[in-house]
DNA sequence: CTCTCGATGCACT
DNA sequence: GTGCATCGAGAGA
């Protein structure tokens, strides 16, 4: 499995937030490997998009989407939950994917433990639960993700014959008839229909 | 400084 | 389906 190259992600973020479903998130925790695959995402613009964090311009906490592509941006929210994004854009100025749902691959029992969930589907159908199964947080912003240190994103050499549905983005309030959200038709991993 | 509210998850009816 | 915990970022005064 190759990991992911920074010109993987220059390219429109929308684009990019369809290419890396079905690819491979890779955590290292302690040595052990956690893994789990794309099934959910969504674009986050710049000016174009008022639901965006970057909308309003340059801010300590959008940083990240302003900077290095293929680097993380982590992001607080609701007082209790991690947001894990992808920077990727090619001419904005700024502009991130949300990954809103993985797979469980590997370190299964790991990620039931961080979650204190035993369902496999409850580990990481959702943004803020994955942040958990994978102990995502604000130490991995900026993060270089074509880099193998504690987490990178990997290619996924099986061939998926699975469909990716192009919807509404999910939870926001503004610019709401956007089609930027993706996932792999009818997954039971996916957040919400 | 104060106020609002959010790219959520979970408990509950 | 509805309600809400919980806290920091961002906006405005």
């Amino acid at each position: 499995m190759k990991i992911l190259l920074p010109d993987f992600y220059q390219k429109p973020t929308f684009e990019v937030a369809r290419a890396l479903i079905g690819k491979i998130v890779v955590r290292k925790i302690d040595g052990q490997l956690l893994m789990g695959k794309i099934i959910e995402t969504e674009a986050y613009g710049f000016d174009n998009d008022p639901a965006s964090h970057a909308y309003r311009g340059r801010t300590k906490r959008n940083e990240p989407m302003f900077g290095q592509i293929a680097t993380a941006y982590v992001y607080f929210i609701y007082g209790n939950h991690y947001c894990f994004n992808i920077v990727a854009r090619d001419s904005m100025q700024a502009g991130a994917v949300l990954i809103r749902a993985l797979e469980p691959i590997r370190g299964i029992e790991f990620m039931k433990k961080m979650r204190k969930k035993d369902n496999e589907i409850l580990l990481t159908n959702g943004p803020g639960k994955l942040a958990q199964a994978l102990q995502l947080n604000k130490n991995h912003n900026f993060l270089d993700l074509t880099k193998k240190g504690n987490l990178w994103i990997q290619d996924n050499d099986l061939l998926s014959s699975e469909r990716i549905v192009q919807t509404k983005r999910i939870g926001i309030n503004k610019a709401v008839d956007l089609q930027w959200r993706f996932c792999i038709n009818n997954n039971q991993w996916v957040s919400r229909l």
